[in-house]
DNA sequence: GCAATTCTTGACTAGTCAATCAAGTTTATT
DNA sequence: AATAAACTTGATTGACTAGTCAAGAATTGC
């Protein structure tokens, strides 16, 4: 095989138009705005992309893999799980960078944004999303096997009122950044008991 | 004063205006989908309403005033606010017309969406979400006076939780239409005792 | 060195965008 | 009937849209 060598990174510019993505949305980031975050030409991005949707795709399945994973290894792989859910809810209060509130999370947006428009894009964020959902219960399950948390609420119905806490709460600490989120974070956890 | 009489009706043309906003968002829908929509053409609309985002202002301003005073009739102004607050969450698994299910709440949508490009058109939204959590809060203090609930916690926090459980919930749903939603209905719930 | 292959460059296309505007129509006042 | 005011019509504007393409540059195998 011969050929000239890409001069850029795929995942880096990936990187770059997921931000951008996240920033703006799918329907209302340009081609141009992209090529600019991306440091690409026009050519270049077709050539390697095929089209926006195809930077989309990329950009957004190799996001939710990575994320998953992490957030898979954070809430399963400690010595403990229910702990490590509570951990990961109150940090949303902690958090008040306002580029960090502002854009929400991803695949909440994109489940708003695209149902319409893009509903095959949309069910990306869809199967993320339920991914997520899995790993709540996962921990739920090992955190009930363990006895750190003795409810007998099933799992699965744990997962679903977290993975709606998880929603609600990119929404609503739009409105109230910083610790006013908490008492909402505080009476969702709850349940876990 | 003279003057031609309006063709249409300004109240019934902003609702088609909000169906349409509702369904593809602010940023996707054309002044062509719109003037459709409408049965308006151009000069009529840009007369009547200035611009595309005169049109939104209008239309999600009457929407608001609209349906948080229902809201507040509906949750406040019966003999048993916290049943009424339970009946407004049970209702979200019950209905499943996925033309329904698939646009969401029109005001966790915007908030999403217009928090980059038009952040005083989110506003608008800001607002009015503020205002339910409001009417929540007043719907919870009346049940605590009355007594039908009797947990101490704060109106206001409870208020919180609840704009966060209806803002996850919208979203929740369109992952899971039906009775799927349940589980996650009563959980979030379970704190109003 | 030469051909085959892969990537880069940027001009270009055809279509869509929100908005404007001049001309025409309908009404109330006088 | 004359005038002024309010609304309708649809052609037009220039900016922006996603995507294409031909020409050039860098690389490998022979």
């Amino acid at each position: 095989m011969a050929g000239r060598y890409k001069e850029f990174d795929e995942d880096a510019v990936l990187g770059q138009a997921l931000d951008l993505f996240w920033q703006k949305g799918y329907g209302a980031t340009s081609t141009d705005e992209l090529l600019a975050a991306m440091h690409l030409n026009r050519g270049s991005l077709y050539h390697a992309f095929g089209s926006k949707r195809g930077v989309y795709e990329r950009a957004v399945s190799a996001y939710a893999r990575r994320s998953l994973a992490e957030l898979r290894a954070y809430l399963c792989d400690g010595p403990d799980p229910a702990a490590a859910i509570r951990g990961l809810f109150r940090d949303l209060a902690r958090r008040t960078d306002p580029a960090d509130v502002g854009r929400g999370c991803f695949f909440g947006n994109a489940l708003a944004e695209l149902s319409v428009a893009e509903p095959e894009l949309q069910a990306v964020s869809a199967r993320m999303l339920r991914g997520i959902e899995e790993v709540f219960a996962d921990a739920v399950a090992l955190a009930q096997g363990a006895g750190t948390l003795t409810t007998t609420v099933p799992a699965p119905h744990l997962a679903r009122h977290l993975l709606t806490l998880w929603n609600g709460l990119y929404l609503t600490r739009r409105l109230y950044p910083g610790q006013a989120l908490a008492p909402a974070i505080e009476l969702g956890l709850s349940v876990l008991t």
